[in-house]
DNA sequence: GAAATAGTGTCTTTAAGACAGTATGTG
DNA sequence: CACATACTGTCTTAAAGACACTATTTC
């Protein structure tokens, strides 16, 4: 078993955020094989010395212009057909990231020429709208469509990806702090319930929800209200990063 | 980047079992480096169109004799200095087998002599209790000690691998039928619960997990009772594959 | 019948859901 | 003042925990 028999290690980074009302990945166009023409997650080889956390990082940088967000491993894929004429295994991460920042950083970063960080950036890339068609702990590919509402055609097995991602969230989301990664630093107790609602791709409790968030420690109010609302303002609220016991 | 840069690409399987109120995993003794003369899980390469849980199935089968059990991929390691001297990322995956069937076929296949399958099946193996040194979500690596009380001597990341089985155990346990992997077909809900609370090393209400259980429609009674005990026989369940809906 | 554990019935406690009603902003 | 949404209080409902009590086996 010569070395060179050994598959090429890539990592993909399935880049989340909620707006409008759905979930959203961070796409590029491939203008190489495999999988040419067609929509894919921004990815990258695993360097010698890299770890794969570092190199998730790296091409987080890299193709979205995004540091210090929530990065985290989430499954490897390594079917023996999922590149054609090649034995590529990828260590698939998500990340998750608030719509004002991807929309700042990420789309300007990736779409425009050298704009970003080390390379190639020169991708067009989309906020692809993720169409969802499972509910609860099913799983499975899910579906993307274009800003204009068009389908969009996933490269290789990354639409599998993605559904795993959008899983894992729906499972991480009642015990872990991770709805507050998609929100910018103040946020109102509505917003937040959206962004569950908008994970969980149903709707939740008002009132329970309310409840349970501020019983849970994890938020505690600024002070400060929302501004130039056409209602009552709201409370702000910020992230507390105890581990809330 | 040619290919020889290429990482080494292996798996390895936690092959986890509870019994005499702990958690156990199946250790191989290392009689190669790195990590000679400690002990370390089942462990092999990533053939060249082999898949990632076709890999962990043969090392399984050629290093525990066994077969259609539970096995899940975990985490993959990948650290640039997790194994000295070399870049080896590795798949880590895990297996749950009952007490009976692991006493039998495991320890007998990976100690003796030929006994098992497809060839490096010398290692002597051993059950080791695992320690785990935290509660809930908290993670990080456990302890092992050999049937005698021992310490063992973990290689690698191993200790790691191995507290993020357990970690991934607990927190399957409430919404996966993954308790009854560690039970033989026919069980009480009294071994349940101890495999439940063996698992999240905690003590469960009686009543409570009992109704739970019952209401899940997870499990159905067989009509037949436990046999040859000093008590009241408790009636025997069976695990139903029903997605419980 | 004593001992041990299985299994049932019911009360209390806690969290979720429902909903009425009050508070506070804009136009 | 109308309207919209924020927030509060309370009733109902469902699940968990506690515990008394009955059932069935071995010795």
């Amino acid at each position: 078993m010569a070395s060179h028999d050994h598959p090429s290690l890539t990592v993909d980074v399935a880049i989340l955020t909620a707006t409008g009302g759905g979930l959203h990945a961070l796409l590029v166009r491939r203008d190489e094989d495999p999988g040419r023409g067609r929509y894919a997650l921004p990815g990258g080889s695993v360097g010698r010395d890299e770890s794969l956390d570092l190199a998730a990082e790296r091409v987080l940088a890299a193709k979205a212009g995004l540091e210090g967000v929530f990065l985290e491993q989430l499954y490897t894929f390594g079917a023996p057909d999922r590149v054609p004429r090649a034995r590529v295994v990828t260590v698939a991460h998500y990340a998750l990231v608030d719509e004002e920042r991807l929309a700042g950083a990420g789309l300007l970063a990736a779409a425009g020429p050298g704009s970003g960080g080390s390379g190639d950036a020169s991708d067009p890339a989309i906020l692809a709208r993720l169409r969802v068609p499972w509910l609860d702990e099913e799983g499975g590919a899910v579906g993307a469509e274009a800003p204009d509402g068009a389908a969009v055609a996933l490269a290789l097995d990354h639409a599998e990806i993605l559904g795993t991602a959008v899983k894992r969230l729906r499972g991480k989301l009642d015990y872990a702090p991770i709805g507050f990664q998609l929100l910018p630093e103040r946020f109102t107790l509505r917003r937040l319930q959206e962004v569950h609602e908008t994970i969980l791709g149903r709707r939740l409790n008002k009132d329970s929800f309310r409840r349970r968030m501020l019983a849970s420690a994890q938020i505690a109010p600024t002070g400060k209200r929302e501004e130039e609302t056409p209602h009552r303002p709201a409370e702000l609220y910020r992230f507390t990063r105890h581990s809330a016991v």
